[in-house]
DNA sequence: GTAAAACGTTGACATAGGACAACCTTTTTT
DNA sequence: AAAAAAGGTTGTCCTATGTCAACGTTTTAC
């Protein structure tokens, strides 16, 4: 197994190494190109990933062609869209690497299985949906209310990787702001 | 065990009388007045609570000491602040009760006791987690780069008892506009 | 049942940020 | 290496929504 993936279980499940090898075959590795989508908008989400290294964006686009990015997730983290993986229904968001980006990934049947089966990997699942769950309120209260220029100083203080490693365009799209925007404020600070 | 309870555990969890009698005790009922507080911001979250009869809502302050409501809940719902249940940090959101409000409370160390032991409240708290944040997921989409016209819409189609059985003032804190712009797009509907 | 407070509506005005446009720079393609 | 495409910056203008204010109505408190 991955030492990123066993790193992740040994910290959030303190899974033994005898559970990691068990685990290991439900995780295939594969790289993908910068840009390149691991899912549409509309397909139903069958796989979660783990990033090994890279990063990806999870985005939705709006009747007026306007994207909105929701979530932007590193190396040494799981993204997939869970409301489509939970609810079995066709995804409403696009997952889309942001640079080359190499990932483990895991079947969802193979995974609500194991949530079932395996203490560790429902610890596992628990913690990832407890995280999500926060880090999705966090940014709403971080956000509501707010002007543009404090949505950037929030991501300067919070998340300083974002603004960083990722494209203007995305970036603005993740505060819900036009590039045009972001790049007045930017030239602000 | 209350019927509104038990109706949630059958549905949610597949779970039968007998162990529906073992958790009976852990929820004792309480009922509170008309804009009574179950949480203040600062204090550090210990209880889950379902709620019977009434409806509370979640609700942050910001530094200009606006309100800004992020989650209303009926009878028939858990609600609590799951943020600072899980990390044991004070809460930065207030809870507190719309109507005259009845409520089964379970304190939050019995509760994640019986996430560990007791499958069938595993299956609850997952089923919690996911609805949460699919509920907190569709929010972020469904406002994101709306106007507030769109947002009312919004709200009549998907949540209309939130417009008929609560004030004005706290629907427009919900959807992130000022009573005024609220009066002014109810009066264009 | 009366006073006081909170809430709701409407108007006039101010402003943050989007739309459109031009231009420059960087990246991608061949 | 050249051409094309995408991304970034900056200017002007416009619109949606907040702010301030006045006033009427409903709810709460004594």
């Amino acid at each position: 197994m991955h030492p990123l993936l066993k790193e992740y279980f040994k910290f959030h499940a303190n899974a033994d190494d005898k559970i990691l090898e068990r685990l290991s075959p439900y995780f295939v590795e594969k790289t993908f190109k910068r840009n390149e989508y691991l899912l549409r908008e509309g397909e139903v989400c069958k796989h979660n990933y783990f990033i090994i290294s890279g990063c990806m964006r999870l985005f939705t686009t709006n009747k007026e062609g306007i994207e909105n990015t929701r979530y932007i997730a590193f190396e040494g983290k799981f993204g997939t869209s869970f409301t489509s993986l939970i609810t079995g229904l066709p995804a409403f968001e696009n997952i889309q690497c942001l640079e080359k980006t190499t990932v483990l990934i895991i079947h969802k049947d193979d995974f609500y299985d194991l949530v079932e089966s395996e203490p560790s990997i429902n610890k596992i699942y628990r913690h990832i949906l407890e995280s999500a769950y926060i880090t999705t309120q966090r940014r709403i209260y971080d956000f509501q209310g707010t002007d543009s220029l404090e949505r950037v100083q929030w991501l300067l203080k919070n998340q300083p990787k974002i603004l960083s490693r990722i494209s203007n365009k995305v970036v603005a799209s993740y505060l819900g702001i036009t590039p045009h925007t972001l790049s007045r404020l930017k030239s602000k600070l």
